[in-house]
DNA sequence: GCCTTTTGTATTATTTTCTGCCGAATGTGA
DNA sequence: TCACATTCGGCAGAAAATAATACAAAAGGC
């Protein structure tokens, strides 16, 4: 689940250090693509016949596959490229929303191979039922890829609420209506074994982990986060390259934040939370009178947001200014969440990410007038995976797993 | 510097191997005391064989020692009990206040062995001057150690401000007025090599690196945030197990959270910081008149606090008001850190302790009116280490080093 | 005094990486 | 065309660490 191996904590014997090696290849193939056995023997500090060694260790489980001879041109033998290998081994990751679920599943270069959404109304079905549609997406997404004779290494469901990680359960999901359910558990009894491991994790968490795994990583990048514009205000945090659950799992729940003490009250009791402010009701509220088909429930949210995106373009004054308030507001809880964690970039996400073109100078605008020494300048870029980073971010994090121990895949994943 | 171990990047050989086997069996003296041979093996999962051998390893260095036979009874061969070696090892750190500077030194058991501390008049003497009296400390400490046959793993250096950890530079620092001083450097060139290496940390940082380590860490919280009531308001961070710096070493500058849009401005820029609401001089400002000697900056300060906390006993109702005012606006604050974080506890250190057991209660209180589930109900607890909390942490982060690897240790560490 | 139990270590085996070496494949230049 | 230099990948043996086994030593119980 965390993006970074975790330290070894235990003892380590002679099997562990050859899978601790055999993971270093992977993930520096991940992050230099592919070479030449004797580079990256260089490269990693293996040595070539160790580095041969492992990676045949490897080619027989399908992990990394020799390209081809390398035609860089220079003196000497050329050498047999390898890389990873994509056909073989893949993660699910799955989003569960109040509206839809989708289904994503990566392969082991970060190739999106499947891709499937359907519209569920989670509210009005409520968990069995839900629970019934997401299994048959899912059961529908690893037969596909077992009959391509593709290894699942493992399936991340996201819900957008609070996760007790010891037992697989939903705590609290307010958008949902949902309460105490042990969705890990659930989900596992609608499918045969043997069958994947499921893991759960937050929404705003996934996305964060998509958004660092999926571009920031290769820059350097190790303190990050992702900032997730949706009915509340979530948000996903990286440090030191790792995910920072918290103690209970409730970090960056930031929603909450009182932001305005005059402002208006909130469901949650306190009053002016950051929601309130900058949360999709508060900007279709600041744009559009409440007669406004903008408002409609029943149209999809998409295409509500694309709406009003080309209003503002189109000159649409309220909307304009709507959008700009919001900008301000949300740069002035940025500004919270940057003071307490320092990270390089602030990604945004969900609705703030559909409207990102319009927001980004206001937000920078806004975070300029409240720096108080250059050296904390953060960067601030919206995010490019669109509506689909969550379910990304699962099937990454059930891929990382393989990073860490290559050996969980079976020799045999391909005939 | 971060107090787990940093996952092991590069590739693992025998000898890394047996390296982490030897910090395991440092690091699990550390957390579950002494113990035979067999035990420890059984505990750590090493073989017995394997065990004797590297604790013969750990011997020869002096990092851990033969207490004798175990007395425990029980039917067989007793076996000799092995633990820590409290004699032959200790790291330095060095707090540099405004008012002061403090040293200590702790060994691997985590004993402190030597503590000084001077009156030092920093914004008068400027950076040479303080510099020199800094290092007149470290040198009698080090030599001090040094004619003990004690062998100092290492130095951290603590300054109240941001940090370039490439270079060790303080890059600024408002309280002591300085402005990018290669702190590290300027202090190396005062010692004549070979001497142990000089690292760099902030004060808060080093803090909750002490609380983390000396008592939590045993207790399994692996979340925590220290907050420190001085000049400004300061806030380290573990999470994960590990201290976060945050990208450009920023994290925890939460002295200018904006609380009081309203209020007064601040040096900053802005308006209504936290620092200005519950600093020490919001809080002297709201307990006494300007023309009371408590605001005399002559005395020291642990004394005015002292007092003010006696005077808040006698039943003083001006300063029970401010007392409880400030730990109500804490506790504002503290929540906007906790929704953002979600630590397990929360360590109020430097006034805040000296004034805990009068604050406690209302920040409690106060956080107890903001909170929105139980799930995240966080523990805020005083600092048990008192004033010394930064050079402790210091202390232990340069022992932090051993318990990473064991054999930076040279084996003839006593004659 | 003998037996049982447990400890710590010596010995041997296994596993892994590292070093040195060699054949293979390619480019270079006579 | 051919010899030569260069680089690649793999093989054999060395080195080093942990694991398994065996065994002497030190207690307590009968």
């Amino acid at each position: 689940m965390t993006v970074q191996p975790r330290p070894l904590t235990g003892r380590l014997d002679q099997s562990s250090m050859r899978r601790a090696n055999l993971a270093l290849i992977l993930r520096h193939l991940q992050r230099a693509g592919s070479g030449t056995r004797s580079r990256i023997a260089l490269e990693t500090g293996l040595s070539k016949a160790t580095l041969s060694n492992l990676v045949v260790e490897l080619i027989d489980r399908h992990l990394v596959r020799e390209d081809g001879p390398d035609r860089g041109g220079g003196v000497g033998r050329p050498g047999l490229t390898v890389s990873l290998d994509g056909r073989a081994v893949a993660g699910v990751g799955v989003e569960i929303d109040s509206e839809y679920a989708a289904v994503s599943a990566v392969d082991l270069q970060g190739t999106v191979i499947r891709e499937t959404e359907a519209p569920v109304d989670v509210v009005a079905l409520g968990p069995e039922a839900t629970l019934d549609r997401v299994a048959r997406l899912i059961g529908r997404t690893v037969l596909s890829l077992t009959e391509a004779r593709v290894h699942v290494a493992g399936i991340t469901v996201s819900a957008p609420g609070v996760i007790d990680y010891t037992t697989g359960t939903l705590r609290f999901a307010p958008n949902l209506g949902w309460r105490d359910i042990p969705l890990v558990e659930r989900l596992t009894d609608r499918f045969s074994q043997p069958f994947p491991q499921i893991a759960l994790e937050n929404d705003a968490k996934l996305a964060a982990i998509a958004e660092y795994a999926s571009g920031y990583q290769q820059q350097g990048v190790e303190d990050l986060v992702y900032l997730a514009g949706q009915a509340g205000i979530g948000a996903g945090i990286v440090a030191n390259g790792q995910l920072v659950r918290g103690w209970s799992g409730f970090s960056g729940e930031v929603g909450h934040l009182p932001l305005d003490p005059t402002g208006r009250p909130c469901a949650c009791g306190r009053t002016g939370c950051w929601e309130g402010l900058i949360g999709l009701r508060a900007l279709l509220r600041r744009a559009a009178d409440d007669s406004d088909p903008i408002h409609d429930p029943r149209r999809l949210l998409e295409d509500r947001l694309t709406e009003l995106h080309e209003r503002a373009v189109a000159g649409d004054a309220r909307v304009l200014e709507a959008i700009h308030d919001v900008a301000t507001d949300l740069s002035r809880g940025m500004s919270i969440v940057v003071d307490v964690l320092n990270p390089e970039v602030v990604v945004l996400g969900g609705y703030f990410a559909i409207l990102g073109d319009l927001m980004l100078e206001p937000v920078r605008a806004g975070l300029a007038t409240r720096r108080m020494d250059d050296g904390s300048a953060v960067r601030v870029e919206p995010s490019r995976l669109g509506m689909t980073s969550t379910s990304l971010g699962g099937a990454i994090a059930a891929l990382e797993e393989v990073f860490r121990d290559p050996l969980l895949v079976p020799v045999q994943a391909r005939g």
